[in-house]
DNA sequence: TCTTAGCACTTCTCTTATGAGAGTGCTAAT
DNA sequence: ATTAGCACTCTCATAAGAGAAGTGCTAAGA
């Protein structure tokens, strides 16, 4: 267990070590946060702190550095008392609003605007879920093999896929098709229609079968595979860090961020559920991430899922970056219908 | 004038350069290339090839290094003989046509396929063209105040945009007006249909008059404006070079490039006239692109502009990187219809 | 029993010195 | 015109030493 002093003495090595970058040693404590103890006691306590695993040596006569542990203690006690969200931000946020003109352009606006103002690298990913609602399908004859399948979900996110097709439909089918799904659509979730299509596939639409049995499964796909646009910016500013000099990480990292299926992969390594996640350091299950803290918050709305995530140094600036994530997301859930 | 001589002195230096990364020196070039030649001999050229402004010490003791000047002479005796498509791309190109489920997938596709291959930061870009065929448009009401502009072209590249309409427009009247252009359209170039559309707007089309106009309108600014889907990949295979180990430099060229806005000046500020494009260093306007050099093909094909670029070190593979470019660039072509 | 002053010890960093290595420019001979 | 020879310059790696920061431990004090 952890004394009452221990823990204060771990914020305080995390915060002064966050603020200056410099290992944090027994002096500073002494003389900032701890004004009462003199540096021999608090030396005691650290060498208790690093046997523990909240602090840790680069070498024998340097401060202490907080690891992943402690770095959880800091952002548990800021998650306790809600920080204020960033000055500033709200002129920006209003930007967003005039910036409306399509869902991937906000997005891609969104993750600048985060890694921006957090210094961080950013991404902003969006995909529909189970219970999205589609508001419009289309489809578009594109050859005698080919139909591209145009879906605008209620929210304004739009997904079009080309898919083939066994055989050659005329463009007035297929307009026939879509017009019957459209008339079915009435801003239903996508179950309900789904249910509701396959009925009617078996008496009316049996024309068109092929066409919409293909088109349903696309969205089906959609809704399951939950395949994400991604919108990730920032390299430059980890680039920019003073942690990171060593290009040998970083370009394993920018690797990593750069494919959209590691992404994916990162992202469904957590749960999924809606709210704010942080994952520091060695709590993250892939390697090359053990030097970086994920936050990233999850928000549905309007039947698309939104996920706006920040990666930063370990020694990132918590507080202000969780309180620019809370406020971006609460603004786009309001905003997204 | 240069001699003959220095031609091949400045192609050897170039080369060796190229290959090894360290400062050339006079030995190396007497024992490699002109065999029959001292290094005396080739130094006292060398001495002149850098009065006149092709070569460039590091420092007084070091050997040569090529300037954006003898690099230029390199490149242009590259494109006298076309270079062979590198081995392995085939199987590569196949997996694109594969991959054809949507534009966007593809060209991101090629992106990443792009800069695996040449070990480059890679930029791939999409825009309309003045003579772009619309295939399919269609309006989606969103809100009383907003509707969705649907537009699928030629190509297969989809753009969809949010406009603000001045009064409410139902549903079933932004379909009739998407009726009556798709009717128009039958795959005419775009200048052909708007002006038979404004015929239309006058006579019958009346009634969705500021429907119709908001969506010519946005039609106009995609052929014109040259909205450029951008898809950049291979930050990480910069970062990976040996050349680039100050990370400021990488950091601010990163930052040109993440934005798509300076991505979009940097390719306008270039006569984008189908074909290929070579800028070296020194040669490129843009004070961060100074220590890189950039290739790109710009491909005209089906009412859409392709645009294929790669940016290297100075001393990148040219060969090898415009060969591929160009090898990936007509399949795209021969595949985009 | 908890705290603290004092001190020896460790490790890093910064500076300076030194020598090896690479490559040049110049001169004089071919 | 070419080239051998040589002094010169500059970099880079290594070593050595001074100085700083911070620790762990011990013994004394509250």
């Amino acid at each position: 267990m952890v004394t009452e002093r221990q823990l204060e003495i771990i914020l305080a090595v995390v915060y002064e070590y966050i603020t200056t970058g410099e290992p944090v040693g027994s002096r500073a404590i002494s003389k900032r946060y701890l004004t009462g103890k003199s540096p021999a006691t608090i030396r005691n306590e650290m060498a208790d702190l690093e046997e523990m695993g909240y602090l840790w040596q680069p070498h024998t006569s340097a401060g202490r550095v907080p690891t992943s542990k402690a770095y959880r203690f800091y952002v548990d006690a800021i998650l306790q008392r809600k920080p204020a969200p960033p000055q500033g931000l709200e002129r920006w946020l209003k930007e967003i609003k005039k910036r409306r003109r399509n869902t991937e352009e906000l997005l891609s606006y969104v993750s600048t605007l985060m890694s921006r103002t957090t210094r961080c690298f950013s991404v902003a990913a969006i995909g529909a879920l189970g219970n999205m609602q589609p508001r419009r399908v289309d489809f578009v004859r594109l050859d005698s093999e080919h139909v591209m399948v145009l879906v605008v979900l209620e929210g304004g996110l739009v997904h079009h896929r080309v898919i083939a097709v066994p055989g050659d439909i005329s463009q007035e089918k297929l307009d026939a098709a879509a017009r019957k799904v459209n008339e079915l659509i009435a801003s239903r979730p996508w179950s309900e229609v789904r249910t509701a299509l396959y009925r009617q596939i078996r008496g009316e639409l049996e024309d068109y079968f092929n066409a919409c049995l293909a088109a349903i499964d696309e969205l089906d796909a959609m809704a399951l595979r939950q395949n994400y646009h991604f919108f990730a910016r920032g390299a430059s500013e980890i680039l920019k860090l003073p942690d990171f000099q060593d290009v040998s990480r970083i370009s394993a990292i920018l690797a990593l961020l750069e494919e959209e299926e590691s992404l994916l992969c990162l992202l469904e390594s957590y749960s999924l559920k809606e709210g704010l996640h942080v994952i520091i350091g060695e709590e993250n299950a892939i390697e090359e991430m053990r030097d970086y803290s994920l936050l990233f918050n999850v928000v549905d709305a309007a039947g698309c899922r939104m996920i706006l995530g920040l990666i930063g140094p370990l020694r990132m600036d918590y507080e202000g970056s969780i309180a620019t994530l809370e406020a971006i997301s609460k603004d786009l859930r309001e905003d997204h219908m």
